[in-house]
Order: structure tokens, then C-alpha cells, then sequence
DNA sequence: AGTGAGATGGCCT
DNA sequence: GGCCATCTCACTA
């Protein structure tokens, strides 16, 4: 008999953003799309954003936007922004409005419907997640789902609890495409499953 | 294996 | 007018 998975609630996004960041690894994030099919991916790779003092962060500075106007949602909100004119990056919101911070998913292991056979060439076949821009295109995620909360079903978009990934098998790395923001691009703030194939760099 | 460029749009100064 | 928390394909070797 199997025990029905748990929706991770909201006071788990509200921590310590490196402590969630890790803590996502191995979670499982789910999208029922308009069309009722719900898609699902393992969290593989995950990196921290930490506010105002991160030169990597979009609220650096507390700098307000249009774009970022999510992040200074309460933890548990999602924030997604358009990248490069045709990518969506998905963050999940951490701890407060006073403290805007996120971590960014970069990467998920297919499962469930997810993980249907896909009309790629073998060799790409099940690499179609393995980035945040390719997560979005695969669950289906748009501007859409920009502020929504994922504590509950309602949204549409929320998170599974799972046993969590051993340190032992989790690396922090720089942050990946940030080069621009001085020291913190050094900053050991990408965690990733060591091995998993859907990380998008090892 | 590694480098480079193009696609493409919203938001920035 | 320029910049991206990207991805893909086309090159070189």
C-alpha cells in the first residue's frame, strides 16, 4: 500500500534559500497543464539567488520591476521571466517579501507521463529537461504561471516531498551564465545530483 | 571537445 | 540601443 505523496507547504520555501536549494533535490515538481495532463519531473539541479546582495540576483540592490515583481512575493510563490527573447526560467520564491530571494530549477528527471517516449533522435530522447529553459518548454510552463503559489493544487503547479538526496551524492558548483557578476560568479551556489544525466553540465 | 553565432523579446538606461 | 540565470546548430580540429 502506498502512502499518498505530501505537496511541500509553504513554510518549507520560507528557510534559509541555500538550505532550500538543497533541500529541492529529489523533490518532485508537478504541472497539471489546461488540458489535464499532468506532467512530472525529479529536481536534479537546483541554484540559490540570495537577494539584495547578490550581484547574480534580479533584486539586487532591491531593484523593483516589472519583471521581477514576483520575487518580492512571499516564499512559495513561482517567479518566471522570459530569457533571451524565447526561454522561461522557473524560480521558486524563498523566505519573505523583505528578503526577495529564489532558487532557480535548472533541471528535472522526467517521471510519470513525463517521462512518455519522445519523437526525438535516441540520443536526445530523454534530454529534454535538462536545463531551465528546456524544463519550462517541457512542462509546459509560460509567463502564465508567473506568481502563482505552489503550496496547494489550485495553481496547477505545486511540489511533492520525497526522501531527500544523501549530501554525500549532491555538489555545490559556481552558478552557471552569471560571469558578469563579479565574485559572486564564483560563488558555489549551484547544487546538483552528482552522476544524474539530466544535469544540464556536469 | 570546444568555440561561435543566431534566434528573439521584454525590460533596462 | 543593449543586455541577458538559454539552446541549437554549424563550424574547426
Amino acid at each position: 500500500m502506498l502512502i499518498a505523496p505530501s505537496i511541500l507547504p509553504q513554510a518549507f520555501y520560507r528557510e534559509d534559500t541555500k538550505s532550500v536549494a538543497q533541500a529541492l533535490l529529489g523533490k518532485v515538481l508537478c504541472h497539471r497543464k489546461s488540458d489535464g495532463r499532468l506532467l512530472m519531473g525529479r529536481i536534479v539541479e537546483t541554484e540559490a539567488y540570495l537577494g539584495v546582495d547578490d550581484p547574480a540576483c534580479h533584486t539586487f540592490k532591491d531593484k523593483k520591476s516589472a519583471k521581477n515583481r514576483s520575487m518580492y512575493l512571499d516564499g512559495g510563490h513561482a517567479y518566471i521571466y522570459v530569457i533571451y527573447g524565447m526561454h522561461y526560467c522557473l524560480n521558486l520564491v524563498t523566505r519573505t517579501p523583505a528578503h526577495p530571494e529564489a532558487v532557480l530549477l535548472r533541471a528535472i528527471e522526467p517521471i510519470g507521463d513525463a517521462a512518455l517516449p519522445a519523437k526525438r533522435p535516441a540520443a536526445k530522447a530523454n534530454l529534454e529537461s535538462n536545463g531551465p529553459g528546456k524544463l519550462c518548454r517541457y512542462l509546459g510552463l509560460t509567463k502564465e504561471q508567473d506568481g502563482v503559489p505552489v503550496w496547494n493544487e489550485s495553481s496547477g503547479l505545486w511540489v511533492l516531498d520525497a526522501p531527500p538526496v544523501p549530501t554525500a551524492e549532491v555538489a555545490a558548483r559556481p552558478r552557471i551564465g552569471v560571469d558578469y557578476a563579479g565574485e559572486a560568479a564564483a560563488w558555489p551556489l549551484r547544487y546538483y545530483v552528482i552522476g544524474n544525466r539530466y544535469v544540464s553540465k556536469q
